[in-house]
DNA sequence: GTTATCTCGTACAGGTGAGTACGAGTTAGA
DNA sequence: TCTAACTCGTACTCACCTGTACGAGATAAC
């Protein structure tokens, strides 16, 4: 139960805060185990204004972490994920492979300062509409079901890692990623 | 250039240097991060013995993907790849699979110390073989054309590593590992 | 049995990052 | 304009890890 605040959080405070959260998740991806004071100097403040808003550095790795998280989920709930299952996933995939992948970046270094049920809490909501999507292809026979949901619901994440890697290093164009990363999961889950 | 040693060395030394080498692959392989005090400890010897043999933590380091590596290359080459590639996959990953994924943890050990031609130059003949068999498997028609080889090779790669984390979290019981593989390599491959 | 080698504890130096304390200067908001 | 809130630099403490130095005791090899 955080201790209500006297007052209104000023303006620039507001501005400050959501500046850290945002190079809090985007050095983050890049690098899991970034210091306080190299996320300060990507979002163009002090370190010291860091510690003004978060107590300790996990506070603010699990910061970047809802933030990654309500974003996400922003994104996902925005698709239509009505018809063909086959072509819902598509367009799941489409919208949202690049915010999944920075997810599972974003996750390990969570995984490294915050305690485990704390990461399983946040996270649940996010993989369950993909969990659901498969489901209905699998009632409507379009999706396979001789492998475990919840494998194919992790090797797509894998996939989709495996992709914003490949970008990373080049060997795929930023174009290119979600043709390729849409008809590998396809050929995972076809029936 | 090493300079060569004046005499050959003590059998202890000997199984002190392979104590600490797997001590190495196994405990990285769980942290990256892990310390050489934890190395040391894994091995039960005493750290200054690991600094008795390795001058640096980065030379323990490419020591244990050196060893991972080449007993990689020595259960790849034992498999027979011959025959139809659908059949040679499924043998080539049923007796590596947790080989690779060793691997692949290790090597993210690898990429934070040692420089980067080091590692594609350690690694380079590992993903050969596979590539090898999927190019075979091509020009015979049985596995898909319609997106990049070295995309397949990686994305292969990381199912296995999804795989072997599936297996860390108990989500996937050992002898279920391979088969759920299996089917999700061969339907990524299928043409 | 002699000797060079090996083990490994203690102790140290150097570096780095987390988090705290203080305080001077700036700015939003009433 | 007045004040509380905010920014952020300097300077610390604390903890941890790396790598080195020294040295006493154990042991493999000859």
């Amino acid at each position: 139960m955080a201790p209500t605040r006297t007052r209104a959080r000023r303006a620039d405070a507001e501005r400050s805060i959501a500046l850290i959260v945002a190079a809090a998740r985007s050095t983050l991806s890049c690098d899991p185990d970034a210091t306080v004071d190299d996320i300060a100097t990507a979002a163009g403040v002090g370190r010291m204004t860091v510690y003004g808003h978060f107590k300790t550095r996990p506070d603010l790795v699990e910061a970047a972490l809802v933030d990654a998280l309500r974003a996400g989920e922003e994104t996902l709930s925005a698709v239509d994920l009505t018809g063909d299952p086959r072509d819902a996933l598509s367009r799941l995939l489409a919208s949202s492979w690049s915010l999944v992948s920075e997810s599972a970046a974003l996750l390990a270094a969570a995984e490294k300062v915050l305690p485990e049920g704390r990461i399983r809490d946040l996270h649940a909501g996010a993989a369950d509409r993909i969990e659901a999507l498969i489901r209905r292809g699998q009632d409507e026979g379009v999706f396979r079901t001789d492998l475990p949901l919840t494998w194919l619901v992790n090797v797509i994440q894998h996939v989709l890692h495996g992709a914003a890697e490949e970008l990373r290093t080049g060997r795929l164009r930023e174009a290119a990623v979600a043709e390729v990363v849409t008809r590998t999961v396809q050929s995972i889950l076809a029936s």
